[in-house]
DNA sequence: AGCAAAATTTGAATCGATCCAACAAAGATG
DNA sequence: CATCTTTGTTGGATCGATTCAAATTTTGCT
């Protein structure tokens, strides 16, 4: 009622505005990018004119094309898209990337997809200069479908030996080597370990076959590094169970039953991931085994919720948000070179690692 | 040194691999997005040829231009974009908008802005179908400034009277209702009111003038709702101290300092948000105020969080991922009609209310 | 007024695809 | 053999802006 072009079916153009202002498309593409070198008179004469069409302003889509650079950093995974506010690693990883983003003004696009399909094309239709890779399950496949993409792409920890992937990771050997170490100076002697996946969709104890053709490194340089430090203090780490769960809660208890019917239950878990370690903690008090009086349990990441878990878990810390920043770097300004970065990490000794029981 | 056209610096356009193929762009357009339209051995060939020359496939900023649709909606906030990360109800928020959008294959770019100037840029340069607006502080400029954009959009929280702005809520007066009544017959007659923002950028006890001229409906809402309970049970809400907070830590202990200076504190405390209860409990505790022993504490929103606090927090629960699932829904299949929502509530009773004591 | 320099404005080209009406070729039908 | 289908292919138009060399207008100065 108002305006006379009510009820109009095509959203106003910048053409539009500048017919109607009787100017030319640079002058009024001007009026928007670069005000500055515009007359006032002009100005403020396309401006109206825009302010009466109830123009929009110049649309995205348009610059988007003619400019090549979205100026947003896609973060890609196999789960769905509710982990990246479920999961506390995720979420962790996240405001490291968050930072980043924010101080350069740059958005962050979500990208996932359950179904191989849907995944494909969300990768390859994602309006971003680049993508972040958080290499869970199917982390192969992730990698393949983002490098057909040709943008500048990082997987989060070095699942890959392939070295023509930017990644970044931490050192695995070395933080697995403090977390087992630590147990040994305990004093523990019988272990048991509860791995994270060598290979999609497999679990249960594993073969040390399963260990050398794993596809995740990560996972294989976690176990090298516990192996390296038990044997250093005498223990024969073929008598210890490693099963392969998927970092969730029912491969892990299934793990966690298999390990205990042993006649030799083991006075200290390392567990690969702190979700694996918390499931495992409650597991344990389910059962009325005590942690750390009579079975001590490490983690490996250094989540925040590890340290308000009940006992607060023994853990290798990443620094994850400083991960994500990093990450968020490297495709920011990203120089076409591939880009593998190591981090240290921490142990951080909190109170679920004990001396192992006397009577044990 | 493998094909001949290293070192290219312009990337592959579709234009490029047709010539090479030797068919119109139309077609090699065709061989990319209905490839059963074409003859299978000219199909080949263009694969063919976009395989050799290194073609990254259809460029989606190209797609975007002509289709029009992103398929990604856009989620927005004036906090920084680590908030949705870290905000127990944002998180629980982005959940429910992150299920409807793994429904349909949509994505999500998370946008935001500490600084006006900034947010503006990011809000108008945003590629995205749709807004949804996390209104917290700031909130009317958000809305302004997406309305400019003319694409749909929703509020989150009716925060506003504005009749013209599509928003889903809940029943805030009900949800208050529920709470204050709950305390009352429970017993308890000296209540203080911990409140969300009235308007922006205050924070204090507040006077009934500045309830009236309250810039967020919401807030005003919750209190007149806790205010006809009370006042059914014959209390003097006159008399109530209702001590405006930011919803964070400083304000909240300030606001608790303020209302427990009195000569008569309170036996039960209503916080706006569970993020004002779960900070008043530790705030108690601290002060060796048993909770619900000595002041009982209710909340508002129901995240996750507040099932396992300690005490376990009572709280009227908002059907939060509903809410994110409808929101994304009403941007995704969005009909050009204003939308106003409002979902029910319900009182989740937990540990951290009881009746007064003996002695009060 | 006359002219060079500075300030504005113009309009065509470009970004990278998709769509579609028109056309061509091959096959079917009477 | 002429005509109608069916199946594939073509090339121009379009999406909505930005850019830049060239054209035009202003301004400054003598």
């Amino acid at each position: 009622m108002a305006s006379s072009t009510e009820g109009n079916t095509r959203p106003i153009r910048l053409a539009d505005i500048a017919k109607a202002a009787g100017v030319s498309h640079g002058t009024a593409s001007n009026v928007f990018s670069r005000p500055e070198i515009v007359r006032e008179e002009v100005r403020e004469r396309v401006k109206a004119a825009a302010e009466a069409m109830g123009y929009a302003g110049p649309d995205p889509k348009g610059r988007l094309l003619r400019a090549g650079k979205v100026n947003a950093i896609g973060v890609a995974t196999t789960e769905p898209l509710s982990y990246f506010f479920d999961d506390p690693f995720a979420r962790a990883m996240m405001a490291g990337i968050s930072q980043a983003c924010d101080a350069t003004g740059a958005g962050i696009a979500l990208v996932s997809a359950g179904n191989e399909e849907k995944l494909a094309w969300n990768i390859q239709s994602a309006l971003v200069d680049g993508f972040i890779l958080f290499c869970i399950e199917g982390g192969s496949r992730l990698v393949e479908l983002t490098r057909e993409r040709k943008l500048p792409f990082v997987a989060l920890e070095l699942g890959f030996d392939d070295d023509t992937v930017s990644a970044i990771g931490v050192d695995n050997v070395a933080g697995a080597r403090l977390a087992a170490q630590h147990l040994a100076e305990l004093g523990h002697r019988r272990f048991a370990v509860l791995a994270l996946p060598f290979a999609d969709g497999s679990t249960g104890l594993v073969s040390p076959e399963k260990v050398r053709t794993a596809l995740y490194t990560g996972t294989r340089d976690r176990l090298v590094g516990y192996f390296e430090a038990f044997s250093r203090y005498g223990v024969d780490t073929a008598g210890i169970p490693v099963y392969e769960t998927e970092n969730d809660e029912a491969s892990t208890r299934a793990g966690l039953e298999t390990i205990f019917a042993s006649a030799e239950p083991p006075t200290a878990i390392v567990a690969m991931s702190d979700r694996i370690a918390m499931i495992a903690i409650e597991w344990l008090a389910a059962r009325g085994i005590a942690v750390p009086g009579d079975v001590s349990v490490v983690g490996f990441d250094g989540v925040p919720d590890a340290a308000i878990c009940d006992p607060p878990l023994t853990t290798v810390a990443q620094p994850i948000a400083e991960i994500g920043r990093r990450a968020a770097r490297s495709i920011l300004d990203f120089d076409g070179t591939v880009r593998r970065e190591t981090l240290g990490v921490e142990l951080v000794v909190r109170a679920s690692s004990g001396s192992p029981p006397k009577t044990a």
